[in-house]
DNA sequence: GCAACTGATTTCAAAATGCAATCAGTTTAG
DNA sequence: CTAAACTGATTGCATTTTGAAATCAGTTGC
């Protein structure tokens, strides 16, 4: 995993960014999740990363720019992992990448809700997600009469999936 | 590189399809480039692809179903490779990939021209070009009084910058 | 008939991956 | 005070993936 600088084409010099298996799922856990320590990154993934590839991810992430380690306070050895402006600017990325999967590839249900929100909201609402990341993790003020964050609407979201699953699975409650 | 479906989550899943070095970059040559055969995408590749790397990927993007083959009537044993539209619809994606590439990413002057001029298009111009797509790789009609193809206006504009920057280098001619 | 070209495949060394165990320091519970 | 749990990693090792070069058999142009 190493910046080989194939050519100076943006796709290419972005594939090497984020173009492997595991780099693009730490960031969403950390943009779409909050997460923000180490093991909350590697008991919370979904995809089950292993310890070392989460170590190095990290590591090279903060070498090329996208994340940041800072001490945490309330524990000596807790490091929090924040993102920089250049991760927050995936979004719309991201925005773009979980709609097409929608579309082509065999998502589950309730895993996509945010997806399709997120694409129904377009840019203005990928925007004031940016803001809301940006006041989490860079410390910039935020607009107070925003009403509900973009995060808390998509996690409401997701989990009245599950809850209109669990009721449709087994109706008796 | 198999699908290892690790999570039905739409960004996993995406990135279970172009997540690797060098799909994407097939796939960009061939979006941007107008590349329809092995060798074109093997001599014409800028960051050098192997050709069994080049053998694998175009045989994984067909189970995909983001490429299709046929038989180039010209010559017995020459296949050209066709576009689906799940693969056309990377479109978006690839302009966002480009733009944000092109902000945060050591890039060339003449290969993000590309870039530039597909961000300043937005999504009308994203339209016209995978209609134009469309056209040549699934034989869709075209709008005849659309004036110059996409693919024609960001070569163009490559070749001249590629040529302001000889010139530049050289002012004697 | 022969050189160049077609889309691959083979070989093999190097690199990346992933799992499990482990590490040393920190905090918390009893 | 001490043992257990938790902190962010690191190590060892088997497996998988990668990539460069050589090679392949069939096709075409000359």
């Amino acid at each position: 995993m190493s910046l080989d600088r194939r050519s100076g084409c943006p796709i290419n010099l972005s594939l090497e960014v984020f173009g492997d298996r595991w780099s693009l799922i730490i960031l969403r856990d950390m943009i779409f999740g909050g997460r923000r320590h180490f093991r909350e990154l590697l008991n919370g993934s979904m995809e089950g990363i292993a310890s070392n590839i989460l170590a190095d991810r990290l590591k090279r992430l903060m070498e090329l720019g996208m994340l940041t380690k800072a001490d945490d306070p309330s524990h000596k050895q807790k490091a929090i992992y924040s993102l920089t402006e250049m991760a927050i600017t995936l979004v719309p990325i991201l925005a773009h990448l979980g709609a097409w999967g929608r579309v082509w590839l065999p998502t589950t249900e309730e895993l996509s809700i945010r997806a399709e929100l997120l694409e129904k909201g377009g840019p203005p609402m990928w925007d004031k997600f940016m803001d809301e990341l940006r006041h989490d993790h860079l410390g910039t003020p935020l607009d107070p009469a925003s009403g509900p964050s973009v995060r808390e609407t998509l996690q409401a979201a997701y989990e009245a999936v599950v809850a209109g699953k669990a009721l449709r699975a087994s109706p008796a409650a």
